[in-house]
DNA sequence: ATACCAAATGAAAATCATTTCTATTTATAA
DNA sequence: TTATAAATAGAAATGATTTTCATTTGGTAT
């Protein structure tokens, strides 16, 4: 029990390495989402010998575990985001400086009902997020906008 | 005025080709999401001259048109899905089959105020999607189950 | 502590969906 | 019809992600 990021690799039994943990502690340090690349850059800082495979292949079987959480991006590249909040959720995204939010509302009870009467379907996953501009960058731009 | 399509088309001003039509066509005439290289595949029957990049180009120039939806699949690939309702909506997506059966529920007013209200951001666009198991899957899996 | 083994990793290469480039063709409006 | 911008084909490039395989490492049992 050395700290959090190793309870959560052991509860997912993943071996305890100091890649895992600072992938996570790197995620985990601000609010904002990530790319493999930037999370790779961010590595190099503190070991000398890291491969962007073995960031990807972490990426993937933390949110595989789901301890961090992908966003959707309209590049449609990779993007990760660390996220504590235990009871499912969804998340608002800011589409300007890429700062996540948790939304404590999910709208899968308000559909089930349709897709079971109307559809006659089974729900296996949903995915719901919202894109926006957060408070600091509408903040940002009014400040900007007022100078005109 | 053509026929359906070219009115599609003419509305987006788009010119109204062959191709374009046949596309439009190809992913009306079933409910089922398609990826580019299927529709590719699909075009080649009709014109002997058709390049997947045309086939790219114009599923992109209809998607950002309102025309055909793009579906989010874990494989992160791109898919599309031809859809006439024109109220906003979301979709119900069989990742058995493909098929996909129109949600006439939105979220987003549900969430409208909690982001305004405590996140004190502005909400852009959102992304809602269901994936499940369609009526027709389910009954080709109890029929299966059932000989055990 | 030491040995062992499966899991994790680095480095290089491969993959392959998607995009770009450019010369040619085509739809449309005058 | 003719002019012109848009659309297309074909080939090549791109680049994020994945695979491969030899080496290292973490966890567990001596
Ligand atoms: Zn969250
Ligand atoms: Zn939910
Ligand atoms: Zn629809
Ligand atoms: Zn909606």
């Amino acid at each position: 029990m050395k700290n959090k990021y190793s309870d959560i690799l052991k509860k997912l039994k993943l071996k305890i390495t100091p890649k895992r943990i600072e992938i996570l502690s790197i995620l985990d340090r601000e609010n904002y989402f990530k790319s493999p690349e930037e999370i790779w850059q961010l590595m190099k800082k503190r070991f000398k010998k890291i491969g962007l495979p073995t960031v990807y292949r972490n990426l993937e079987d933390l949110a595989e575990g789901g301890v961090i959480f992908r966003i959707i991006h309209p590049d449609r590249q990779l993007y990760y985001y660390f996220c504590n909040n235990k009871d499912h959720h969804h998340h608002f995204v800011c589409i300007s400086c890429k700062r996540v939010s948790d939304v404590d509302y999910c709208p899968e009870k308000e559909v089930i009902n349709y897709v079971s009467k109307r559809i006659k379907g089974k729900i296996i996953s949903h995915i719901f997020q919202i894109n926006g501009i957060c408070n600091v960058c509408m903040n940002i731009e009014s400040s900007l906008g007022g100078t005109k």
